[in-house]
DNA sequence: TTAATCACG
DNA sequence: ACGTACGTGATTAAC
């Protein structure tokens, strides 16, 4: 016996629906989509599969038109129209089905009632299947027989009925359920009956004449008020008779193969749980295996044997996304005749046989570290693609779903302990080799081909050699400030409970904004979607009103020193006693690098106590050395802007901060204060992001009218600026991008969008990114300039770090003379603008010191 | 998974 | 009336 299970959709989503909605505020998603209804529904839907295992499965709904209300118009009238809210979430019960792999039926201008009855005839007329019906409603009742079920779903819980404990329960056979709602009628379906009737009465009447018609046939036994009020209703007891009966010869292909249950997910169901943001559901998705795709290439067993063309593509898979700590799992090559799998073990020979050949790859850098060979290839499709705005991940697939060529992630080959490996990097090697010309030619078509070749590709080299040095560091040096860390927590974490006097998660900002401004009624806070806000500069506001303020926001500095630094940073050093950073060259949307696992580019300076992590980054040679642009977004501002007055500052080596304070001021630079400088600094800072006066104010705790006059200045000392703005914000509009100063393209979509907020940051955006964007540029160039020169100096010291406007250099003692001229003068001089670029440099026994 | 917070240029 | 400074990454709590 096959086991059919057939469900009321339409109950179960109202059911859903109004289980919920009575409290006034629904579920929804963060786009204010509502999503109760289909939460409901969709964890009823599992839960019927969980505890029936159904073979065949069809979920059936009401759709358009009913013809039982075409016939009669009061029927279900005074039902309250369905909410907009549920309405909405209807066609996605449809969708949720479609990938669950589940049936639906719904057919104008039937009820799913009827669908249900229809099918469950079908089943009853094969004796290979039995049925069971789920919904919690009783008129589908009148479908139990000897085939088919129904699981009655309650408040809590559910009944089942088969025929014999539906006999016994009701004391008439199903099939008369008609016959009771003839009599009693429903209010909820506004089905009459026969008024003054209700369960009671019509149960004892039909178990004693077995239906309508008996009844009306011995009427003349029926006695007083009874018989009248039965007479006085026949007609509306008829046609109740005719509402309640479900229909079962719905116009339906009814064929039982489609309506099979596999279990099988299809792939769209985890969009659609993303979209509605179930997340518990996300997780409970069976992992859906794709079908590998077909892929002809040859396994090679000796490399003699593989003849290759003079162009190649290769493609190498690593065993952990941070490469440092993944190990080669194999390789593979295309040329224009075949695809070769290269096996771990030969994969080095394999990159000595592809030594003089034209070589594409994606991600030359990961290559280059792990395999430590020299690579000599001329195209990296990763950054060709980074530049013109394709997917440029670590995840070569991403970019592959692009143009359609279906690949396991790297996640899902992982998951499968890599059993796929050889079809994957085939097809990947492939996919390099087939698609670097499209994206090439784009890439030239864009004008950055000067950038690519000239900056990004050799930049890759240079980013490899810093990435496999490291940067040698002394966890030793850290031991005691860990341990003062550590106390200090402790006692701050005890002070600010006692303070607040109550026992709660201090580094909750959810329990602390409750302790803070409800409880103890500190002060007022921005409420924001889990709370209130508690940020620093929140809290800032009432550092003296309350001595719990301060404690928070040393608890704050120093929780952060710990996990992230003190302890954070010592699942980072391998063996050789170094952190090995991977630096992203194809993330940012300026140009910038970025540095993470960890990330060596916000390692505390600014406060006195956080910059001592410093002090465990050393040389492994003898010495750090920093070498610094001086405000090199602040000169490039003045030469793209062509702002005379700015640049005649930088070539005279001014004080930019306190030349614009005097001028602003109108008072010479000897009367500037250190705050009129620091107001001007912010002043000068703000201009580059495009600032607003309201930010301004924020900023500078002045009011808006006050930080407007100062922008307002400042424009009028400095007209070259406001025009390159007015300009460059204008281009961005008509040309939809910018450029950095050597061509660097950023597409600015924001700029189209349709709300305001969104279009200003585009606005934004635009005004910075040819001054970042340049500067990051100006930065690459002088990077490849100095590793150049290293090595033909034949110096030993190694470039390590980039912090964006810094470099890092791990210097040996008698070469740091040599060394300081040599960086100095090329980064200087690796580009001329119309001012001088000013390098500083420091030098120290560790990082802390070469300050 | 996302939000809040905070570290850097 | 709106909503308010560019570019990043890591950690934790909350959902």
């Amino acid at each position: 016996m096959k086991k059919v299970v057939l469900v009321d959709g339409n109950n179960l989503l109202f059911r859903s629906y109004y289980a919920t909605a009575y409290t006034g505020s629904i579920m929804r998603n963060s786009k204010g989509f509502p999503t109760n209804a289909l939460y409901g529904f969709t964890g009823m839907i599992n839960k019927i599969i969980a505890e029936e295992n159904p073979e065949y499965m069809v979920v059936a709904f009401d759709i358009g038109k009913n013809f039982r209300k075409e016939k009669y118009d009061f029927y279900k009238e005074g039902r309250s129209e369905t909410p907009d809210d549920l309405k909405l979430q209807m066609p996605l019960a449809r969708e949720i089905l479609k990938g669950m792999g589940i049936a639906y039926l719904e057919l104008a201008p039937y009820e799913a009632d009827d669908i249900i009855g229809t099918v469950a005839k079908y089943a009853e007329s094969d004796p290979e299947y039995y049925t069971l019906i789920v919904s919690s409603d009783k008129d589908l009742l009148q479908l139990i027989s000897f085939e088919t079920e129904i699981k009655l779903l309650k408040q809590t819980g559910f009944i089942r009925y088969n025929e014999e404990s539906f006999k016994v329960d009701y004391g008439i056979e199903p099939i008369k359920i008609i016959d009771l709602k003839a009599l009693m009628g429903d209010s909820s379906d506004n089905i009459p009956g026969v008024k003054g009737i209700g369960e009671k009465t019509a149960l004892k009447l039909l178990q004693e004449y077995k239906s309508l018609d008996g009844i009306y046939e011995n009427i003349d036994n029926i006695k007083g008020k009874l018989q009248e009020k039965l007479l006085q209703d026949k007609d509306n007891a008829y046609m109740s008779y005719e509402l309640a009966t479900i229909y079962r010869d719905v116009p339906i292909d009814v064929n039982f193969a489609d309506f099979k249950y596999t279990g099988k997910v299809g792939e769209n169901l985890k969009k659609i749980y993303e979209e509605l943001e179930f997340f518990s559901l996300l997780k409970n998705i069976p992992e859906v295996k794709k079908e590998v795709k077909e892929n002809k290439y040859i396994t090679v067993k000796d490399l003699n044997e593989v003849e290759l063309d003079q162009n190649v593509a290769f493609y190498l898979e690593v065993s952990d996304i941070n490469y440092h700590f993944g190990e080669i799992l194999g390789l593979s090559i295309t040329d224009k005749n075949n695809t070769y799998y290269i096996s771990k073990n030969l994969v080095q020979d394999a990159f000595k046989l592809m030594q003089d050949k034209n070589i594409i790859t994606y991600d030359l850098k990961k290559a280059l570290v792990v395999s430590k060979e020299n690579i000599k290839c001329d195209f990296d499709l990763m950054i060709a693609s980074y530049l013109v705005d394709y997917p440029a991940s670590d995840d070569i697939t991403k970019l592959m779903r692009i143009f359609n060529e279906e690949c396991l992630t790297y996640e899902e080959l992982k998951k499968d302990n890599f059993a796929n490996l050889e079809n994957v990097i085939t097809l990947k090697s492939k996919f390099i080799y087939e698609y670097s010309q499209k994206i090439k030619d784009e890439m030239i078509k864009s004008g950055q081909e000067k950038i690519f070749k000239e900056i990004e590709m050799p930049l890759t080299y240079v980013l490899a050699d810093m990435e496999i040095t490291g940067f040698k560091f002394e966890q030793s040096a850290l031991e005691d400030m860990k341990k003062e860390v550590a106390e200090k927590i402790d006692t701050v974490t005890k002070e600010i409970l006692e303070l607040s006097g109550e026992d709660f998660n201090v580094a909750s900002p959810k329990q602390l904004g409750i302790v803070l401004f409800e409880h103890m009624g500190i002060g007022k806070s921005k409420k924001i979607n889990r709370g209130y806000k508690t940020d620093i500069k929140t809290l800032q506001k009432y550092v003296d009103k309350h001595p719990i303020i301060p404690k928070v926001l040393e608890y704050r500095s120093l929780a952060k020193l710990q996990n992230t630094y003190l302890d954070g940073l010592n699942d980072f050093v391998l063996n050789d006693g170094k952190i090995h950073t991977i630096f992203n060259q194809t993330l940012t949307r300026t140009g910038r690098l970025s540095s993470m696992d960890p990330n060596l580019q916000n390692i505390p300076t600014r406060e006195e106590y956080g910059k001592q992590i410093r002090l465990a980054f050393v040389p492994s040679n003898d010495l750090i050395l920093s070498a610094d642009y001086s405000q090199i977004e602040l000169r490039i501002l003045a030469h793209i802007s062509e702002c005379q007055e700015l640049i005649d500052a930088f070539v005279n080596d001014e004080d930019i901060h306190t030349k614009v304070a005097a001028d602003i001021h109108g008072i010479p630079e000897s009367e500037v204060t250190k705050h009129m400088r620091s107001m001007a600094k912010a002043v000068i800072f703000g201009i580059v992001y495009g600032i607003s006066g309201f930010g301004l104010g924020e900023n500078l705790h002045i009011s808006r009218s006050d930080a407007n006059k100062f922008i307002e200045k400042y424009y009028e000392l400095y007209p070259g600026v406001k025009n390159y703005m007015t300009n460059i914000v204008k281009e961005a509009y008509e040309t939809g991008q910018v450029k950095t100063m050597f061509g660097r393209i950023r597409k600015i979509d924001e700029l189209k969008d349709s709300k305001y907020v969104v279009r200003t940051m585009g606005e934004r955006m635009a005004l910075n990114t040819p001054i970042q964007g340049t500067s990051a540029d100006i930065m690459k160039m002088a990077m490849i300039e100095v590793y150049k020169k290293l090595k033909e100096n034949n110096l030993k010291s190694k470039m390590i770090l980039q912090v964006h406007d810094e470099i890092i250099i791990d210097a040996v003692n008698e070469e740091v003379p040599k060394l300081k001229e040599l960086v100095k003068d090329t980064m200087e001089n690796v580009v001329k603008l119309s001012v001088p670029l000013k390098i500083e440099i420091n030098t120290g026994i560790n990082w802390y010191d070469a300050k």
